[in-house]
DNA sequence: TTGTACGCGTTATCAG
DNA sequence: CTGATAACGCGTACAA
């Protein structure tokens, strides 16, 4: 069996209540005495049982993460490495630990979470999505359980502490970019519209072209699970209009890719012939050729803000809920081509 | 408070204890109590809690993820997200849930495993990465605290539970297809000489080419950080040459994808002036132009068998040393080109 | 400033 | 088949 508080204390020469307070650093403790049993912790190699801290203490200094199902696509984004390189870095900032939680499906999904919460393996929970109707949001909102969401809340926006960007704005933004480039005829290409993300995007896209003045065209709005063949059957059904778009605007990174290849295949050159703009900026936008022009999310920061806000409001549940907006940024690369109007560059 | 296994049996009108067998479903209990147990649970809604459980029975059914350093290139691979998938759902098999520990530097990560071990906070470790003169695996033999690492230990192999592809064999007849090709003029591009992964696909790169009585070449041996810049720098080192290779070994696909930005930026055309072979076939290995030819090594398998073998040595302390090799799989597409010899194509 | 004694929610041992 | 009772390792009133 492993080193106990009790061996510590032996070994000092304390009692065992005082070794727990060396532990937590009471002020209450000589300084003579802490070092005597720091010196017996070392000399034993103690380390403290997390587990049975838990139990007297009632809180794990652990939290949970809850990642969209493992089948889905998404989820071989890489924003989900990123994501949690910021979480991670977050929750050890403050000594949490990480545990996480996937499934094939909903449901599996759900039971892991009720176990984890339920089981006290954390002091609170991080959905790395948003969708709408989300039986595992309404489960934790049920419980009162501290949590945070990545994204933005489907509904109760003024109820739920979350950390998102301003899709809208931001899609908005990217919108009025290839509009000032003087396209006129200007697509969007979204993934599941279930993800609060998609609408959000999509709205903003609307939004600019409302603004502009320009009138909306159902069949320039198209939706596809993200990735490759997404990629494909988007641009198949774009090219067969009669009027084509020349520009568009797409709903992630991946999915670019997946549409810029198939143009390649089909001789269309980007930004030659068709501009694309997109979202979240991962590291393979700029490898693709050409270079993605794409908004940058900041994705590391979503989920590090993510970890510092819900342990804030575990440790005070006081906190009132918050909202915070991770700023975004417009990288300009080469697949909207130079910023020309009427056919001349503008310089 | 939550409900506890003592409200369950008040209400059952039983010892606790009792209740403590009906979930752990013993036999030894009449069907009639277990009825009106588990009765009593659902109308309470009682949930088992894990800590006490962990105290009291010595075991927290987890395992401990250890990822490489977050600010490692190699962290946003998609190689993870799928590792993951595979762990998780390994894990999920068998009822245990997983706590993840990175950090930014060496030392973070062997602290945060520290914790995770000594902390008792999880049964079993798996390791995500193996590099040479690894503290953490040395922590763990120590311990004796069961482990399992993906990829080849750089030592004792023998003594040490592994899932691995045979990497040596992969390169080997990925390089013995290139030859098969008409190539003779082949390189190596490498990441880390640390990662034990690399050493193995550049043993197999090396044997396949003595085999067929092709000369080594230093100059055609190049190693760089995985991903963007690395390729380019390879590219630039190797074009340099005077007598050019007409092949290349890329020990990863996403450095792959760097690689063949820069050729197409150079005007070189790849398959036409240069083959390109790669490894793992992540998602984006078929999106590039042109589609990789990439080994698939079957990444998801490596996260299942490993959480499986894992589980079973947790479980089962006299479970022999096991390696598990993962078969790989040459997924032909057109950055090799046609096959050819003497430029003739053939059918 | 330190020690004693109890409780956290379970499992396990030992009677019965 | 079931019920007391004692751990598990630590935190914390309360007492000294």
């Amino acid at each position: 069996m492993a080193v106990t508080i009790k061996d510590v204390a032996k070994l000092a020469k304390v009692a065992p209540s005082t070794v727990s307070r060396v532990i937590a650093n009471s002020p209450r403790i000589s300084e003579k005495t802490k070092k005597k049993v720091r010196k017996a912790m070392e000399q034993l190699g103690y380390h403290p049982n997390f587990i049975a801290r838990s139990l007297a203490s009632q809180y794990t200094q652990a939290i949970g993460l809850v990642m969209p199902s493992s089948t889905d696509v998404v989820f071989q984004n890489p924003f989900f490495p990123t994501v949690l390189r910021g979480l991670s870095e977050g929750a050890h900032e403050n000594q949490y630990a990480l545990t996480m939680t996937t499934g094939k499906t909903e449901e599996q999904i759900f039971e892991g979470v009720v176990q984890m919460v339920q089981g006290r393996r954390v002091d609170g929970v991080a959905l790395l999505y948003s969708k709408v109707e989300d039986k595992v949001l309404t489960y934790l909102q049920d419980q009162k359980f501290p949590f945070v969401v990545i994204g933005k809340p489907f509904k109760n926006v003024e109820e739920i502490t979350h950390v998102d960007n301003d899709n809208f704005r931001a899609a908005k933004e990217a919108t009025e970019y290839l509009i000032s480039l003087g396209h006129e005829r200007i697509g969007f290409v979204g993934g599941n519209l279930n993800l609060v993300v998609t609408v959000d995007r999509l709205l903003g896209y609307e939004k600019a072209l409302r603004e502009a003045g320009i009138s909306l065209a159902n069949e320039y709005i198209i939706h596809e699970e993200f990735l490759r063949e997404g990629g494909q059957e988007a641009v198949n059904a774009l090219i067969s209009l009669e009027k084509q778009p020349t520009a568009l605007v797409v709903a992630d990174d991946l999915m670019a890719l997946g549409i810029l290849n198939t143009f390649d295949e089909m001789g269309i050159s980007v930004p030659d012939d068709m501009s694309i703009i997109s979202f979240n900026n991962v590291l393979l936008s700029e490898m693709s050729r050409p270079p993605l022009t794409s908004v940058d999310i900041n994705i590391f920061a979503l989920g590090y803000e993510a970890a510092r806000s819900l342990i804030e409001k575990i440790e005070n549940p006081k906190e009132p809920v918050k909202r915070i907006i991770i700023p975004h940024e417009l990288m300009i690369r080469s697949s909207c081509g130079q910023p020309k109007i009427n056919n001349r560059i503008i310089i």
